[in-house]
DNA sequence: AGCTACTAAACGAACGTTCAGTAAGGTCGC
DNA sequence: GCGACCTTACTGAACGTTCGTTTAGTAGCT
């Protein structure tokens, strides 16, 4: 069985990822787990602190998961391809994780993003910066992985998010396509002409 | 001398740029107009149509003047060169305009990017669409504007939101340095190898 | 006199947080 | 096997504060 604490953590994360920080209220995170908002004070100190585990608790391993087996023995063509295929079906099958780097991007003051990069990035980070490196010698590792992350990040958010006044049709928001599409382009341009 | 109407449109955009719909109280704008938070309420209906107004405000022609003179005479890829180089300056100098935009992005339940889209970006989309398909007749031209503007706000966000604990040379925060980044890796990948 | 642009004060509701109390379950000596 | 005792996980009610919004009143201009 889940204990109280993980479900908290996993509801509370929902919620701030779809409204933010401001935007829930513990009476609110209280009553989607069937319990008084007091309840919540007995598992954490304060809503800072459960926003604080929460963040940590859905980006756990799933991100150093990600690049665990990014070694030097495979073409690093090869692996942008596989590695921009996971991120994007993970954050398709787990969007908090998602929102909350946007919001964390957004909300710099907090010192939330700090916690992202060194709860959820070092090892991603070190991983994407070396293949960068790999990848493209002439170019800035540093920018290229920026993009290459600004791609994959804002296509998803787009296909959730974007004006019903467009008509997209379903190849266009099929996975597969995005992570195909970003593939292509970042690897055309990165690699030298 | 500014009306009052507009300093309170330039100041709501601000906070909420800043912190969020949720974020920033009626008093907080008050306060920073130097106006009871009652006297608000002698302009605006509530809450909600001051941020309305307030998106409408910063965007305004902003967006128009972008494009205006995008024609077919030249080449897209000066083109296209140009308009990155425009929209990160314009971006960087009105950061409002591009938080706000995230923030529709993510709350995708309001009418918010619905109105952000009608209001700025029509002829914005319009003639990015028309760039794209002129410089990659063989791609996907809806989503390769998705890439362009992932790859700006991106880089801008990451720009002023990214951990303090790496260190980024003045170089790679430079406006130009980083369209320049954005313009090759987007014409490289783009364009028929 | 009437309109515009505001202020001061208050409304009820919701906020984060605290606190006293309690029901259930384990642990102890006996 | 049993009452005494402690801990864990919660509830219900309340704290003071802040929220969005309203209302009555007023100073200054036309």
């Amino acid at each position: 069985m889940e204990s109280t604490q993980d479900k908290l953590l996993g509801i509370a994360a929902q919620l701030f990822a779809d409204q933010g920080f401001a935007g829930v209220s513990m009476r609110q995170i209280g009553r989607s787990a069937d319990l008084t908002q007091a309840a919540i004070y007995h598992h954490f100190e304060n809503k800072q602190e459960l926003y604080i585990a929460a963040v940590e608790h859905v980006y756990g391993d799933n991100m150093r998961e990600l690049v665990s087996d990014l070694g030097d023995n495979a073409p690093a063509e090869k692996q942008v391809a596989l590695v921009v295929n996971r991120l994007m079906t993970l954050l398709d099958e787990r969007p908090a994780l998602h929102s909350i780097y946007f919001r964390e991007l957004l909300d710099g003051e907090s010192d939330g993003l700090d916690l992202l990069s060194q709860q959820a990035f070092p090892e991603v980070d070190a991983a994407f910066t070396k293949l960068m490196q790999r990848l493209a010698p002439h170019m800035d590792s540093y920018l290229l992985m920026l993009s290459l992350i600004g791609l994959v990040f804002h296509h998803l958010q787009a296909r959730k998010g974007h004006p019903r006044s467009r008509d997209i049709s379903p190849e266009q928001q099929d996975i597969n396509t995005l992570s195909r599409h970003v593939t292509t382009l970042f690897l055309n341009g990165a690699l030298p002409q």
